[in-house]
DNA sequence: TTTTACCTTGGTAGCGCTATCAACAGCAAT
DNA sequence: ATTGCTGTTGATAGCGCTACCAAGGTAAAA
């Protein structure tokens, strides 16, 4: 009941006080509100003085510009749907993170959207366009599933795959140089002395899989050891799959010396395996993973492994997907590639280990 | 330079065509475009009739509210800020995508923010404001923080804690029984025939652990089991505290023969310092965890646990805030307790063995 | 000096929606 | 017939911001 007028005048006839507006700014600054406007848009047509002099007020009053009012006056609204289905948990709250945070800060919004496998493609994209989605952000598995890619382009969003092996021509794309990262891992256990190197794949369907074996393959190839079919073998990413081959693998009559494995979650389970035959890691068994999840550090020894930086991938996706929504010059795909890094922990340092 | 129609016919003289508006739904449904509004917002007040007229040129045209114009006139707006400090990725994960569906949902605007340990609060209270910060989400630990909710407090924002043992009078509250399934969890094992059952508690200064050691005390006495102090441990809930906490246990003279650890890094921890030291799980040690995280099932066995139904809980967090924002009667503090789960695995159901 | 060209600023008119209040039924009670 | 309702609808006026165009000033060119 009790109007408390909290020390400013109400403006309107609404609603008491909310935060200052441009037209207060403008009345401090003594300038017109369309100034204002122009030097919290940073336009180069503002001069030194004036500019001053309404940062001056907008920094008095804590002046914040209202988003809402924003996007509906500039016309401009950018809604990204993200679409996940089943990622590693730590790999999507980085995600998530990363494309949050990009996303406030470009003023966006982010719809947050589980993709079922079964679910259909044409029913997804249909309820991206009822609300409104302008462009999809397609964290993997998604971003390899090109059924789903040509399905949203036939819809007419734009599109960012992170982390995918094949830049499709459609959308953007956000990798790091995954055989080269697979390459630099197998090549240091090759340094550490091992000749006998398991391989764990991860999922056929996940382009990412392939760069990987092909690195491992190559890093073996470039050091001129004889590739052993028998040592490859393939998982689906999942920690209970990274078991099922490591049993696999450590049951062959020559037991490989290390595993490389293509993520961290099948290197923790190999790690396991290797616990329940009564191998000690590493002196036994090297082990290696990739990407640097949360699973990384939560084993014993501390996996080795290759850093995506997922988060700042997630940030450079928003980013292309709402320069992309809001400037149609900007539209045409592209292919950013960001540094990975190996991160060398215990999981693999053990005494070298000669075939 | 083309000025291209496509189809619809230009509104205003800006740039042109967006969706539909309630204008052109109201011409099509021969309303008023208020009664448009009040259909979209559900308002009782219209009678079932005109509704099934808006209704359907609603759907024919494929309307979707313009969220900013809403928000703006409506001169509701809703930013809750999300502070997050180092808690497990698969915890945040799964808050995240609680509270980002809920947000959305609700039309309020969600911030991701990392709080730093060493951060100052009072400069974090700024910062927030300065943001235009509404409300904030306080996942744990730092919804046990209460220096931060006495700051946050003074600044006249909302807070909801999750997962916290101590509900504040200054903020809504969304828990589980932490005591009660510690109190379960522990009588399973009891039940399984364990006498010397070690504990690992979690970090003291979170209000939780303390409630997570009252279960397992108290399950013990009403078993009729003696407790013996050098069998409870305290962790931090970090991996590695896990392990020291577990080999020192494993390492006591009469050993447990199970460890009921204060989370499922820890447990996970307790497995991997089993096998260390050659102990097999669960034949030989029985353990369980709690919250049901990732690492619940990246470990083998897996983990038996008590699940927290974390993205409910985030969701729920995230309704009570926006009810607080909207309405001001929403605004005194309620504590909202969900129901938690046991989730029985293999990490615990070896045989029976008595100490 | 006048003209042309900027460079900077201001005025005006909405963006799409909803709060508020006024208006008009239709019906019961006076 | 008049009054008073409840239930439903419409008209009006902004929310805070920016696109657009026009207007003033100053400096360079004629």
């Amino acid at each position: 009941m009790a109007e408390q007028d909290n020390g400013r005048a109400k403006r309107g006839q609404r609603r008491g006080a909310r935060g200052p507006t441009v037209a207060d700014v403008a009345r401090l600054a003594q300038v017109s509100p369309m100034t204002v406007s122009r030097v919290v848009n940073s336009d180069p047509k503002v001069h030194e003085t004036t500019r001053a002099k309404v940062e001056k007020a907008i920094a008095e009053l804590g002046y914040v510009p209202n988003l809402a009012a924003r996007s509906l006056a500039g016309g401009r609204q950018c809604r990204i749907g993200l679409l996940h289905s089943n990622p590693s948990a730590a790999y999507l709250s980085e995600f998530l993170v990363g494309s949050t945070e990009q996303a406030n800060a470009m003023g966006a919004q982010l719809l947050v959207e589980h993709f079922e496998e079964e679910a259909s493609r044409d029913e997804l994209a249909a309820k991206l366009l009822l609300h409104r989605v302008d462009a999809v952000l397609l964290p993997p598995p998604l971003s390899d599933d090109v059924l789903l890619l040509e399905c949203i382009n036939r819809a007419g969003m734009v599109m960012a795959q992170v982390a995918t092996g094949a830049p499709s021509p459609l959308a953007h794309a956000v990798t790091i140089d995954d055989e080269a990262a697979a390459f630099g891992l197998t090549a240091r256990l090759i340094a550490l002395g091992h000749k006998r190197i398991g391989f764990i794949g991860g999922a056929p369907n996940q382009t990412a899989s392939a760069l990987r074996r092909n690195g491992y393959r190559r890093a073996l190839e470039s050091a001129g050891i004889d590739a052993d079919r028998r040592l490859e073998t393939t998982g689906d990413f999942t920690f209970r799959s990274g078991m099922d081959c490591a049993l696999a693998l450590l049951a062959l009559d020559e037991r490989p010396s290390a595993i490389f494995a293509s993520n961290d979650d099948m290197a923790a389970a190999t790690i396991a395996a290797a616990h329940r035959m009564g191998l000690d890691v590493p002196r036994q068994l090297s082990v290696c993973g990739f990407d640097d999840t949360a699973s990384a550090t939560n084993v014993w020894p501390e996996l080795t492994t290759a850093r995506q930086p997922v988060a700042d991938m997630a940030r450079e996706a928003v980013r292309l997907l709402v320069d992309s929504v809001f400037d149609a010059k900007a539209r045409t795909p592209r292919h950013v590639r960001v540094d990975f890094s190996l991160v060398l922990r215990q999981s693999d340092t053990g005494v070298a280990v000669s075939a």
